[in-house]
DNA sequence: GTAAGAATTGACACCGGTGTCAGGTTCAAC
DNA sequence: GTTGAACCTGACACCGGTGTCAATTCTTAC
């Protein structure tokens, strides 16, 4: 499919598709006239990658990490290597962290928009 | 208390303590030579904004929002307005969402560390 | 008084994914 | 062929919290 079709399908600027052709992330095969052609499963991989850019995440760790990862892109998937697996777990203990002050900060804004609703906020 | 103390209790740097100032986040009073000097609660108060920083507010949300929380400052609460509320809301859908793709991408990490060390990913 | 450490303001820079514009090329339908 | 939509590359800018440097002033202990 086309650069425009895969943005419509994932929701993804095809600016940001380029930008993560340049980053590594995404490959796309090229018409003889240099258009690019993705395959079907781009359509998971840039979700994927939104999801990582979610979770913070930056462009070069997901780049390494991407191949580790079993997906629908048919190929096999690689193994980290160990400084990765190193790096992949102090990444998980920075989204254990963001996860509970993200809990902490929703629990706050409940309390504030139930007392401005005129509803006793959730006993605290 | 001084601003290094306040920093050296909360891990956030003086820089950004005066930037918070600067936001309307966090007000000191001042010695006769200009040198702010913090109330206690001020070190909850800073905590809880990175909590919202976190948690991906902006500086002027965070102040808005500051107000209406019920914290240590002594002070009463305000209510927050029907418009704040609405922007309150549209945060805490964010959150949501925030919250989900963490947990999403937490497992598919959880999934390339398993793999790499050998045991085998947790059924999936 | 004086010296050393701490605090002040102001300015400049960074990051890094994304928006946007410009000027040119390709594709597909007629 | 021609035409209009879609696509190409390249460049510039933004955001916004934070790091850092500079030049000056305040505080405190001697």
């Amino acid at each position: 499919m086309r650069i425009g079709e895969l943005a419509r399908l994932t929701g993804v600027s095809e600016r940001s598709l380029r930008y993560y052709e340049t980053q590594g992330l995404l490959t796309a095969d090229r018409t003889p006239g240099g258009h690019r052609d993705y395959a079907d499963w781009a359509v998971d991989r840039v979700i994927r990658i939104q999801e990582f850019y979610a979770a913070g995440l930056g462009s070069s760790k997901i780049a390494e990490l991407l191949p580790c990862v079993r997906d629908a892109d048919g190929g096999p998937s690689a193994i980290a290597t160990p400084r990765l697996v190193g790096d992949l777990t102090t990444e998980r203990e920075r989204i254990d962290r963001q996860i509970t002050d993200l809990l902490r900060s929703r629990e706050v804004l409940d309390e504030v928009i139930a007392t401005a609703e005129g509803r006793p906020p959730a006993d605290g």
